[in-house]
DNA sequence: CAGGATCCATGGCGATACTG
DNA sequence: CAGTATCGCCATGGATCCTG
């Protein structure tokens, strides 16, 4: 599946980066890149931000629009979401109240590296889709889904 | 730091992608993004891949490279990346035994994306602060940490 | 050294019911 | 319509002990 890369040498030609991908933990006081993969990588904030990516939207509209949330936890998600300063959130005292839900400058800054992840995900989810078979297939029940 | 995109235009103008970042959930029988994003967002992954990124390790000094991880966890990390083909395994019959752990290319081809995200949370961690601040200081006890 | 097995605490998340 | 409140499940993850 991954050819080159001699299979039988173990520690010889690591790469260097300028920024060394290290210091992912134990950010002073600052929130970490732990903290922000965390919230992106929970189970709705990106489908949110993909939704609202497409423009504001309503809460129900938006609840309607990703299958499966519950209202409890799209309202959490985008509590989190608003509290981060990725979304904005604008009631308007109508009645009933209407709630407009958009991205938020700093949200929209989001979206470039989130769809480098969302292409690397395209790409390879064959290879990860054919990886995981293998895996399951020499270790036979080690399977844990 | 992300100049453009007038700042004061709340609901007009969103940008069209070619991938419209929806489809999250919902993949048949391949792994989903989300599930990709659950695996690298989970608590060590990154973490471990930061480290192998550096070139790779055996269980025990990668153990101690990442703070705080439990080897239990360490394992099970490992077992996930291993099966999904970033990570590659390799045992030395050796007395005792000793296990290196590296990248596979597969592996190598996700840094990219990943910095990506890493930079974001660079560029936009005081920015997230002082959302928080701002959302915590408005909302009194909203607070949930 | 590199785990496996077990126990247990926490929190993410869903379901349901209620409200301004 | 847009939430809040409450309950309970279960997956994640930590601590500890044991093994080839």
């Amino acid at each position: 599946m991954f050819p080159g890369d001699s299979p039988e040498t173990p520690a010889e030609s690591f790469v260097e980066t300028s920024t060394p991908l290290t210091d992912l933990h134990a950010s002073p006081q600052c929130p970490s890149l732990l903290e922000v993969l965390s919230r992106i990588g929970d189970k709705w904030s990106l489908c949110a931000i993909g939704q609202l990516y497409q423009g504001p939207l309503r809460f129900n509209k938006l609840k309607r629009s990703i299958d499966g949330v519950s209202q409890r936890m799209l309202t959490l998600t985008l509590r989190n979401l608003e509290r981060d300063g990725l979304v904005q959130r604008t009631v308007y005292p109508t009645n009933p109240p209407s709630v407009e839900y958009q991205l938020t400058e700093l949200g929209h800054t989001l979206i470039g590296p989130v769809k480098g992840i969302f292409d690397w995900a395209q790409s390879h989810r064959t290879d990860i889709q054919q990886a995981r078979e293998r895996f399951d297939a020499q270790n036979p029940e080690m399977a844990q889904r």
